[in-house]
DNA sequence: GAATAAAAAACGGACGTTCATTTTCTTTAT
DNA sequence: ATAAAGAAAATGAACGTCCGTTTTTTATTC
């Protein structure tokens, strides 16, 4: 037999970690056996032996890409910001981060069992300085805003917009995996206008707000 | 052998599931054996079955006790909350959830455990309809201070001390199990000043927020 | 037929659970 | 007072199965 085109094995991983990941995420990791991924990939039990060297390194290479994948969407996410601090963006990201959370919450448990099985090791970098990444991105709009007087005295933007960010994660991961059905008591819209009007209230100066109050405020019932 | 007594049956158990729990947390459940729950409760394998009908009972006994222990604790910190929207409550609201979280982050990896290896079977009820048991605890006071005209207009308190609560919680937990140190930038006194700055700014009617920007302002710096 | 992929078989060990056996301690009989 | 009896608790070997991985064999393509 010839080699296989880097092509061809790429496929084949993909088919085996999509195989491995349905399972993980079913079952957990050390529930998961090599048997079962093999079966569910249709590849005999020795021949994953020929792509993977352990188990753990299927695992990892699931996560490796899987986290390429998310922080291009988390960046996508963030470049559609142009004011972070603004109540319509705000929300946009909330928005967005719950689409990120429901489209993607395999993604989440297999995080759940890097903690569980790994310490967190592949993943933590996830939250590790996160405050300092969104004062890099939006360093200079939080300054501009401060300047212009859109906040309220003393109030600095970068750990509130992370907890805003925070917030609306929880949120979606609570009502996805945790069984929370609306346990905010409110559909995932109306969630996201109080989450929303929250932050940009509890933020947003006086001044900001009664203009924030005419323009959109009937846009955030709930 | 004599029948054992009742207490003396209780405290095997508990020197059993002592030992399985931390087994359980540092390792996962199915990476953690019987037999290595046996070595570290110092009791033959044999015997657990004297106990516990199967693995899987062990877990669930750890849940149910220690589900019992959290709802208590929950129950005493949300007793001492006199007045629920009110920014002091609310920061010591957070402080005790910190407390509840770091004393006992072993209870938390559990509930990870039940999502991944239980599809979160023991732990639904901890965030299921939980808005309304807010409602339910605190709807007196909520009515109350709308009343009084301590919200803004519009603004449903319960959904937002909900938002408060897991907004705590969750800080809480990325720091303590998913290796966000600081995430927020912010030690956790810090943190606590702004995460309740946020809500009490985000929820508060502005004559009222100037009686508690008087009085409280300065203690709540950061 | 040389080289590589795929499949199958085999390996040593660990798993949850069972069970025959031994130990322990109260009760009863002497 | 002490020994025998008996019931419950504790033990650890044994059972059958499954595990991750390695090795051997077979199939496929040039």
């Amino acid at each position: 037999m010839p080699k296989l085109s880097a092509a061809a094995i790429r496929g084949k991983k993909d088919t085996i970690e999509d195989a491995a990941r349905e399972l993980f995420i079913k079952q957990g990791f050390h529930a998961t056996s090599m048997r079962d991924i093999s079966k569910r990939a249709m590849v005999s039990l020795g021949n994953l032996y020929n792509y993977y060297p352990t188990k753990d390194s299927i695992f990892e290479s699931i996560i490796d890409r899987y986290l390429t994948v998310i922080d291009e969407q988390l960046k996508s996410i963030f470049a559609e910001i142009d004011e972070p601090m603004e109540p319509a963006n705000l929300r946009k990201l909330g928005a967005n981060v719950g689409k990120l959370v429901n489209e993607h919450s395999d993604f989440w448990l297999l995080m759940y069992i890097d903690v569980l099985e790994f310490q967190n090791r592949h993943f933590r970098k996830m939250f590790d300085g996160i405050t300092d990444r969104f004062r890099k991105i939006f360093g200079d709009k939080f300054a501009a805003a401060e300047a212009r007087g859109d906040l309220r005295m003393g109030v600095d933007a970068a750990p509130v917009f992370t907890a805003a960010y925070m917030q609306f994660f929880n949120y979606f991961l609570v009502e996805k995996l945790f069984g929370g059905n609306r346990h905010l008591g409110l559909d995932d819209e109306q969630a996201l206008n109080c989450l929303t009007k929250v932050f940009a209230y509890g933020t947003l100066s006086e001044q900001n707000l009664s203009r924030f109050k005419r323009s959109a405020n009937k846009s955030l019932s709930g």
